[in-house]
DNA sequence: AAAAAAACCAACCGCATGCAA
DNA sequence: TTTGCATGCGGTTGGTTTTTT
């Protein structure tokens, strides 16, 4: 089965070319002449994130938060255009992502969704916590809609059922006709209930970092209540396994001597008992039985460190370790 | 083992929307 | 009411990885 490999994971091992990202032509085609570009693209870095990028973002973040996002990247000392930063921020570094493959109850509950709400993405994504719209959207269209495509003998399968409720919606397995409505549920919202998810003008975008975020979407009508029942059991975001944590962010602080930048040092060890000390008091947070192979060196002095450990203890609180 | 095709997904883009001046 | 800015959203791109031939 496919394996989640983080970005910067990929970017390390193979992204080569980031300051050519797609064509300048095509761009400026696409780009017409009425509007500015919201950042210079010539000054700004583009591509996969780097892990120091990451952490920059992270540290930033956790200490100032995110009331500026066009402000945010010249702040945080990194080269990229703050749209850049809010995406990297929002898909994959906020704590309450929730990385991995989807199980089924959620793939069953986006179909469900989409039924209801059509390509809105982002509503989708409100009812799935940890889950990004732009994640939804792309297991949308490399697996579920072609689940949704009934071969022959699927025609009363399990898959069936998950979307039989909407019985006024032709499923078909003419590709073009599965396409159509696909477009047909992009041009009408709803009006009514569909498979009970009504549309709530008050929901509000998963985007934004808060603790609260994913309990104040909770759907509260019947089929909601179906929703929430496939949700209860395991609170995601209350138990994201070590191994679904973007491991670069782990190797950054494990290896700082890989992350030195000139206006971003982690600084160097000098007192080993320290260091021990605060290792004993990490893995007590994370849980950790051992301190092997993690080695992330202390200087309690130092006031730059002292940020980078506040930003370990948020993000161990917001983990619930 | 190598090449080709398919699948995957992070990151990009422009437009839409909301809000303040 | 208009204008301009910041952010959010959904569609698209294209590099990488995996599977198939």
């Amino acid at each position: 089965m496919k394996q989640c490999v983080s970005s910067s994971e990929k970017t390390q091992k193979t992204f080569k070319v980031s300051a050519n990202f797609g064509s300048e032509k095509k761009r400026r085609r696409r780009m017409g002449k009425g509007r500015a570009p919201c950042c210079d693209k010539t000054k700004v870095k583009r591509g996969p994130w780097s892990p120091e990028e990451d952490l920059k973002l992270i540290t930033f973040i956790h200490k100032h938060g995110h009331d500026n996002w066009r402000a945010l990247p010249k702040l945080a000392g990194l080269v990229r255009c703050g749209k850049s930063c809010r995406l990297r921020w929002i898909n994959y570094l906020r704590p309450d992502v929730k990385r991995g493959n989807f199980s089924k109850e959620e793939e069953d509950t986006i179909i469900r969704l989409h039924h209801a709400f059509g390509n809105k993405w982002s509503k989708i994504a409100s009812h799935l916590p940890g889950r990004t719209d732009n994640e939804i959207k792309n297991v949308w269209n490399t697996h579920l809609k072609k689940r949704l495509k009934p071969k022959p003998s699927q025609s009363q399968s399990n898959l069936a059922d998950v979307s039989s409720p909407i019985t006024t919606t032709t499923l078909s397995s003419d590709s073009s006709s599965s396409e159509k409505m696909e477009q047909d549920s992009e041009k009408q919202v709803p009006n009514e209930p569909i498979n009970g998810f009504t549309e709530d003008p008050k929901e509000s975008s998963p985007a934004s970092f808060s603790s609260s975020d994913h309990s104040s979407s909770k759907p509260e009508d019947e089929d909601g209540q179906i929703l929430e029942s496939l949700l209860k059991d395991d609170d995601p975001l209350l138990q994201i396994p070590m191994d679904t944590l973007d491991f670069d962010i782990w190797n950054v602080l494990e290896n700082p001597e890989s992350f030195q930048s000139n206006d971003f040092q982690v600084p160097s060890v000098s007192d080993d008992a320290d260091q021990n000390k605060w290792l004993r008091e990490l893995e007590n947070e994370l849980g950790l039985g051992t301190s092997e192979g993690f080695n992330l060196p202390r200087n309690a002095e130092d006031a730059d460190m002292g940020f980078l450990e506040s930003s370990w203890s948020s993000w161990t609180e917001i983990y619930n370790f």
